[in-house]
DNA sequence: AAGGTACATGTCACTTAGTACATGTCCATC
DNA sequence: GATGGACATGTACTAAGTGACATGTACCTT
């Protein structure tokens, strides 16, 4: 084994943490947006969707068979039906207590799962033209995902939500979303100062791992 | 529908993009590691655990898998045998060609799943006590990480491990990773200065949904 | 020679995630 | 009254991920 990221730092450090139970935060999620008050399958899609699809997706088939388990392990119950077959579910004690329970005792899972890191280590791959073109793709996404963030904090800040406690955890949310994205796009652009973005200079000795000088 | 982070923004923003073919990134990230040099499955699974773990976690069996479907699709084949059963796989030109592809032209699944903050999205639910423990474990474990990928980086700048092209990508990854992780440890401090900490300080108004005063 | 550890590969069952398909209602506009 | 779009819920199938189980080898130490 030639180097690796971290050898035994890694693989014995803080980082692993050994699950023996199966973390299903979906559940969870779907618990805490309840909490906040009753809501149908419809509604808890498109927030899914809206306000946290760029960090926990989620498409309604799985929605609404998590909304059947839950409703079977008495966490959740139907509220009311409305007019078309709409089917709106409230959070019980049970299910209340189960959210705080997770809140406070579960261990966090901290596995990311980023393809913008995983490429990263295969960029020695790429032609020097192609990483830059990349990297700046990846730059441009990441400031304009970083931008939405700021402008919802900043309608939060002048106080369009008003001052709840679930829109302050909102603001805390997407304080998170601005830090993490602007991290992204700072490193994409730092990237490129990396690996030479023109064409003309030669770049780093051995670049380019196809036509060795063997 | 009250506030939420986006609504439109986010929807028809920047964000969504449709996917008809599946990503499947450990596919690449396997060919991509191929691509430095004949391994095993377990040198693999080795790599994936040690290197690639906090970013792109994946297990033997998803591994052993999909080196069976990568070797029926020709991309890859069998290098040499070893000692205990040991097969090293070694990837093919068109493996080469189909890495290189991806790299290129498959664009990218910038979908996060971080359930650090999922989590802080029903921060309102939880006592002030429980989220300045919660908030003060995040951040060690944070910063911690963050270290982790610094030591490496700083190794890596002292020429511990050389300068081939491998090694500068494994450092442009290695960046990302102490980016972010700083980011989210000064997130969870910064987090901690809005919910205040101190239990005999009233914290802000509403931080406690139940007991309420009806 | 026995025992322990790291090496090494694989299967099976189950859960989770995601796509495509299918159906039907309410409402506004043309 | 027809058409289309948003609302609304679901099933079927496929793919991806994971934990547990199962098996066996090479090597090192006692």
């Amino acid at each position: 084994m030639a180097m690796s990221l971290t050898e035994e730092s890694l693989a014995e450090g803080s980082l692993t943490e050994s699950k023996e139970v199966p973390p299903v935060s979906l559940r969870h999620g779907l618990l805490g947006l309840l909490a906040e008050g009753p809501a149908s399958g419809y509604d808890l899609t498109r927030r899914f969707q809206e306000t946290l699809g760029p960090v926990w997706p989620a498409q309604h088939p799985k929605i609404y068979a998590e909304l059947a388990r839950l409703t079977d392990a008495g966490l959740i119950e139907v509220d009311s039906h409305g007019p078309r077959g709409r089917k709106a579910y409230r959070i019980t004690d049970a299910g209340t207590a189960e959210v705080r329970r997770w809140l406070a005792e579960e261990p966090v899972d901290h596995t990311l799962r980023i393809e913008s890191l995983l490429r990263s280590v295969f960029f020695w791959l790429m032609s020097p033209d192609e990483l830059s073109a990349h990297l700046e793709r990846e730059h441009r996404f990441f400031t304009e995902t970083a931008e939405v963030y700021r402008r919802f904090a900043m309608a939060k800040d002048r106080g369009d939500y008003g001052t709840g406690p679930q829109t302050q955890s909102l603001r805390v949310a997407a304080e998170a979303g601005i830090r993490l994205f602007q991290a992204l796009s700072d490193w994409a652009e730092w990237a490129r100062t990396v690996s030479p973005p023109t064409p003309d200079s030669p770049a780093t000795p051995g670049d380019r791992p196809t036509d060795s000088s063997g």
